[in-house]
DNA sequence: TTCTGCTGTCACGGTCTTGTAACATTAGGT
DNA sequence: ACCTAATGTTACAAGACCGTGACAGCAGAA
């Protein structure tokens, strides 16, 4: 797991349930009280996914919401809308406010944890343990383990997530760009052929399984992961 | 098990019940007629699990169980909800309120037992006094002790707590700060590399042995214990 | 008290990673 | 075949990260 989830939520008592839940699962937590606080957090660090209180002091969660969607930089972050009753109105407000999914209190926490891990698994499956495979090429999140035909494969820890982001979004091509924002962070100056030398250090590792060909070249686009 | 578990229950034949069946297995128990008197128990010392009746003169099962989940003191605590009849309803609020389990009356003392295992095995394995062993090392909670291909292995308190833990979570990668929240605890304020120094001592015990292999480090995450 | 064992912190040194530049090679177009 | 832009490859210095020994504070036993 190992997301950053920033929690927008007034009521004290539930805030700490929440992140109680999510700490429990691994996850990094972010709070705010209210939108105007999480606008300020956001801006710092982008958080890999927003839970978001419908209702809120000052300004609402879905105007918070419309926000994250209108700025570029934030506009992909995932958000999961809590809502005080199965309303369908607010349910409709709040999906085409942009939000992933959305859930009524009350809720358990189970059921919680189980929306954020569907999301996560839509929208950044790069963000979940799940076990990725793929031509013989296995990587294992929560172990921190690859295997090409069952042999060992020593990455470095770039390479990892490298690799770990390629294969979660196989057959599409990323550019250096997006591969930067997506692997390194998007508060990260790097030249963009630093990203060649990181995918020349991966080809390398799972050369000894001859897996590197599956780490492909798109020239003039970038690098794509293909299972073919 | 050597668990501490607390019952809230008012109905003295079944308080009686539980607690004798509790014995039985080796937990320690400490027992409330309502809320009340559970918080005050709970105020002085924390237990393993709570058994928690929904039903209670008073303040009720669910707001005392809130009222766990408020503190941070005891938000860890695992509870398992007594009702009454199996209704959707209770059940829930009950979850909504935290509870990691729940069941209802009227029950069998084999069931609840199993329960309470299950619940100490999903919240926290390394409670239960369960043996341990892979690959040659073998752990036992009850006798407190460890050895390494039937030798002795001589550990401090906090080694055999980290080693106890890296084994009944085997093959995952813990950061520092997981292991510092799950096995010092999550109210301590303690470097994160100290995490390193009791690994390092956890590995000089085992050297004798030549289990020290099994306490792998994975540069730039954390640590991992492998059978491998 | 004195002694002993345990704990947390620090500092030093070694090793692994990382970003960049420089140079080599290749792909495609002409 | 030639040219050029794009990509592959290598080397390297700086820095991050980890292993390790030393040490002082502390608590409990003798």
């Amino acid at each position: 797991m190992a997301a950053t989830i920033l929690v927008v939520e007034d009521e004290p008592a539930i805030q700490e349930l929440i992140a109680y839940n999510l700490k429990q699962a691994g996850h990094q937590t972010l709070r705010a009280d209210n939108a105007e606080q999480a606008l300020n957090l956001v801006s710092n660090a982008l958080p890999d996914l927003v839970l978001l209180d419908w209702m809120l002091p000052g300004l609402s969660g879905i105007e918070f919401a419309r926000r994250l969607r209108a700025d570029k930089r934030t506009r992909t972050v995932p958000i999961i809308m809590l809502t005080a009753r199965s309303d369908e109105q607010d349910k409709l407000a709040g999906l085409d406010g942009g939000a992933d999914d959305y859930i009524t209190k009350p809720f358990s926490p189970r059921e919680l944890m189980a929306r954020i891990k569907a999301v996560l698994r839509r929208r950044a499956p790069e963000m979940t343990d799940d076990v990725v495979q793929a031509s013989g090429l296995k990587l294992d999140p929560a172990s921190h383990r690859v295997t090409g035909h069952g042999n060992p494969v020593e990455l470095g820890p770039t390479e990892f997530r490298l690799l770990h982001f390629l294969m979660t979004h196989a057959e599409r091509v990323h550019s250096r760009t997006q591969l930067l924002d997506q692997v390194w962070g998007d508060h990260v100056f790097v030249e963009e052929r630093t990203v060649d030398v990181h995918i020349r250090r991966l080809r390398k590792a799972l050369e000894p399984t001859e897996l590197d060909r599956l780490v492909q070249t798109v020239r003039g686009t970038g690098y794509r992961f293909s299972a073919g």
